[in-house]
DNA sequence: TGTTTTTCTTGTTCTAGTTCAATGTACTCG
DNA sequence: CGAGTACATTGAACTAGAACAAGAAAAACA
């Protein structure tokens, strides 16, 4: 567990190797997914990281053994004054979270639980064999139930 | 029509009064908003512009008489030679608004839709006055007829 | 090896929200 | 002014997906 919900997220990772999940809490109780980070991919609670002392809503778990490379608000500002420029390329990292994040929106807002676990499929091809159905579920949006009822309806075509 | 699908998006745009939708077509041909901006807002197809030789896939609106203040890949680029500090602005301008989206996909995903509408007009007070139901509905992801239904229902109480 | 715990499947019932259709309201413009 | 167009409401029938429940498989573990 790399950050608990009420913390403070100081840090960004980039994943090496391993498999990460970002997830919260709704309001009923319920685990809801929001981001898988795997291999040469970034994590860290983006939505908070501008308000820098507020307590963080979400929880960042591993899902797999994992190496890492982190980078703290220190090691960051280090950074940028020794070279500049890497101001831009963290800028261009969050131009293509914004990114990811609006075509999940995409994908969430307009498409079936079908369509969207095969995007996911299309998306994540290794994903699915690697992490529990269940938590593929919630970062759908959807019932675990209804994916298992989802795969067998596909497997039978 | 500030932008159309299949264009190019080469502009950032402050929004100094008046108001905007970005929408783009779903595969059934239905129009799904991903953004009001209002004023003190920012717009621009950021999901792309990475991309920048991609065309969009969406379109960009103004609902209302509007001013902007608009930057250009020049404009941009000339502003960070000049002032480098804008480099630095920017990158939290992209944080923030992937801070937004994120929050969007936070309701759209564990919340029904009275849930939803209450939490929109916090958010945006005056925009349920200012804009046609349907577009709101559209940002919601629910249909008219049924925003129409939960509004008379809340009316009620 | 058997036992326990976790995950996956399957069926049934139920509900939030859709779709369609019809009517009502309001605004625009000749 | 009246007619047309765009928008909002209401109701009835329908459906995607949830919730619940109960087994089956698979994995963990001693």
């Amino acid at each position: 567990m790399l950050l608990q919900e009420g913390e403070k997220c100081n840090f960004e990772i980039f994943v090496i190797k391993g498999c990460v999940r970002k997830y919260y809490i709704d309001a009923n109780g319920f685990e809801v997914i929001l981001q898988f980070a795997i291999e040469n991919a970034w994590v860290s609670d983006s939505s908070f990281s501008i308000y820098e002392s507020n307590p963080s809503r979400v929880f960042i778990e591993t899902l797999e053994d994992c190496e890492f490379f982190v980078f703290s608000p220190d090691t960051k500002e280090e950074l940028f004054a020794t070279a500049p420029r890497f101001e831009r390329a963290f800028r261009i990292l969050m131009q293509r979270s914004l990114a990811v994040t609006q075509e999940r929106l995409f994908l969430t807002m307009a498409k079936t639980a079908t369509e969207k676990y095969k995007e996911f499929t299309a998306q994540y091809p290794t994903l699915s064999q690697r992490v529990a159905q269940h938590y593929i579920a919630s970062y759908l949006g959807i019932s675990a139930e209804f994916l298992s009822k989802i795969r067998t309806k596909m497997a039978k075509k």
